[in-house]
DNA sequence: ATAGATGCAAAGTCTTTGCATTATA
DNA sequence: TATAATGCAAAGACTTTGCATCTAT
């Protein structure tokens, strides 16, 4: 089961059920479903809720964060950032709070689709739309 | 049904059909569905997913940010971190990019829940753990 | 033989949808 | 009357679970 999740980048549960049914062509979602959750309880993958989607399982189990292209529907890894710095940045609202973790999703066009659809050329620096517009 | 939303916290549907029945006795869920997500998209209120639980809806439509406390599962808000910092964070693994938004959840535990299981009396800016720790 | 893993399908949770009915302009 | 909203229940997507069977010790 393992090399199933070591194999690729940030598959759900149907990726992962075909792609183990290519070498246990009869191995049933159940069994995949219990495994991932093993495994993931064991540390060995991570469990990744985006949104409201369907389970995506990372190879990688260190906390990092993740990007996800909302044209391709792919997703990248990014790197962690401190709890520490995190903190700062809400210190006032966070007061007496205990903070145990963080879930980060970064949403746009990634690189590629970004390329393809021709927005005149902006790249990263440009591109960032002005805070408190896209949320409404 | 607005004044359902501007009532409470940060209510899953279950609890905005209960609440809406109290005035509405005859209400369907089919219908609170239809309404919270026609609201939701009029930028009324803000439809909240939040790792895989049922969603919930936030009567601030604005882009905020979110803490959920992992003992009495209450969701507070945090203010809204500036795009460009997040970026700035994130630039060389975003570089071609195009940012639309993040949705960024702090778990732990809140100040009530902190203070109840009395945790040594720490407080913000000596709970937080040295990052990479505790995701495994 | 025993303990655990698996296949299969049923069940569960949350959400969406079809359609006749009801309310509103 | 025409248009939109609603109730109700069925259906849908994703996930979990029960149980008999199979595997490995």
């Amino acid at each position: 089961m393992e090399v199933v999740k070591n194999s690729t980048n940030h598959p759900g549960v149907d990726e992962i059920y075909l792609r183990t049914r290519e070498k246990m062509p009869h191995v049933s979602l159940g069994t995949v479903y219990r495994n991932l959750e093993q495994l993931s309880e064991q540390g060995y993958v991570q469990k990744l809720e985006i949104g409201n989607e369907p389970k995506r399982f990372d190879p990688n189990p260190a906390p990092h964060n993740h990007f996800k292209c909302s044209s391709c529907g792919a997703v990248e890894d990014l790197p962690f950032v401190s709890i520490k710095r995190l903190q700062s940045e809400f210190s006032e609202s966070l007061r007496g709070h205990r903070i145990e973790g963080y879930q980060l999703t970064i949403y746009g066009l990634c690189s590629r689709c970004t390329a393809e659809q021709g927005f005149n050329g902006v790249s990263n620096d440009t591109s960032v739309q002005d805070e408190g517009k896209e949320g409404g």
